[in-house]
DNA sequence: GTAATATGTTAGAGTAATCTAACAAATGTT
DNA sequence: AACATTTGTTAGATTACTCTAACATATTAC
């Protein structure tokens, strides 16, 4: 059984890679919120373990083995959040610390359980989407908002790192999942976006928040 | 904040010294599978932070603050322990394990909306009190089955020591909290005893499992 | 009261995870 | 190409928790 600290340099080397795979050292200790040697300290005690491969100076990239674990320490994750949003009435925005800490419990039965109160939902709060038992994710192509057009009608189906700060924002604007709107114009000079959307028929988004709301064209 | 380690001594300890509150060094440490010198270094560390009481070859006694933290670890282990017989539909033979982990989940919201969900009980699934938020707990005068006389009519009210294979014990036996029963006889040789209740006129149950019934006469 | 047993303590060591200081390699800039 | 910056590595130390071996004290048995 990978320790709490293990599953949590394995879900950031897993969240982190999202192209290509490919991670450095800093960007994991800062990530993580330690210090370049203990990371590298770290890497090789995942690599000995066949989690992750490594070679001196060159990108890490999670083994299958280490790829399998991230995603299940993610499924754990993720099932909570939904659990506590629909089953206990926690705020989108309140559950992530929480869960940070349940994704660490060791018990198939729990999260099984969990996931059939749930009826096996397929995406978190947030939009992302839960892992199987396996590992294995649904893989989307969202767009950004800030990728789209003038005149495109699209839906928010995800949000790209969603902190507190921002998930107190879109509820501020009256904006959760789901949300259909319609792109109205689109400043060159800061690549704000103007949006409409039910009662808000002129809204203006800045580029910072649009990069993060990921959309479906409609 | 308390680590896990700390958390789990200071239950042992609230746990272990029911009566005068005493517990010595072998206790502690056979009870949390660590050798002697293991209790005896973090009982080292818990006199330092002011959680125990200590003299050298004296037994051990949580002080006030000790004592209030060991009480909060239990209240988080038994609302858990409530909370996934009455939530999630977990057999009261399931849940120790999980509450193991879940009691060091540091997060008041989290217990607290639990607490609320099942508007605010009062005793686990297995009959001890949940202690409150500021770690007082009712007590009470409850007599094992094995200290009645015949003729009592008894009602059952808490579990001592409940482990796995006792509570399947009393599930075969259509045995939960709550049953009255009457005792219709003692055997001296063994101490067995013989009871009445419900679909049962006849059941016989050893010593062992007599002195783990806590009961009321009614 | 001595001997045997149980309980408690000390010393010394190991592992997992972390740190700072110093240096080396790779990358970016002019 | 040279210099500056970023990224990666090594060395050495620290903290929390654990162990075994050895010894000391207290308790129990005879
Ligand atoms: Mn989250
Ligand atoms: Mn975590
Ligand atoms: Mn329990
Ligand atoms: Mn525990």
């Amino acid at each position: 059984m990978a320790s709490q600290t293990v599953e949590n340099y394995l879900k950031a080397l897993y969240n982190l890679g999202d192209d290509k795979g490919e991670v450095n050292i800093s960007e994991l200790s800062a990530h993580l919120g330690v210090s370049k040697p203990t990371a590298h300290s770290m890497v090789k005690n995942l690599f000995d373990e066949g989690l992750v491969h490594y070679q001196k100076y060159k990108p890490l990239k999670l083994t299958d083995k280490g790829e399998k674990v991230g995603a299940l320490v993610i499924r754990k994750h993720r099932l909570t959040e939904m659990y506590l949003v629909d089953k206990m009435g926690f705020g989108w925005d309140e559950v992530h610390d929480i869960a940070e800490q349940i994704e660490h419990i060791n018990s198939p039965l729990f999260f099984d359980r969990m996931d059939e109160l749930m009826d096996f939902p397929q995406f978190d709060p947030h939009g992302s989407p839960i892992p199987d038992k396996d590992g294995n994710v649904i893989k989307n192509e969202y767009l950004a908002l800030n990728q789209c057009q003038v005149g495109d009608v699209v839906q928010l189906k995800t949000l790209s790192h969603s902190s507190k700060d921002f998930l107190n924002f879109l509820d501020k604007h009256d904006i959760s999942l789901g949300q259909i709107m319609e792109i109205i114009s689109v400043e060159v000079f800061d690549k704000s976006v103007i949006v409409s959307y039910d009662k808000h028929p002129n809204e203006l988004l800045s580029q910072k928040v649009c990069e993060r709301l990921l959309v479906l064209k409609i």
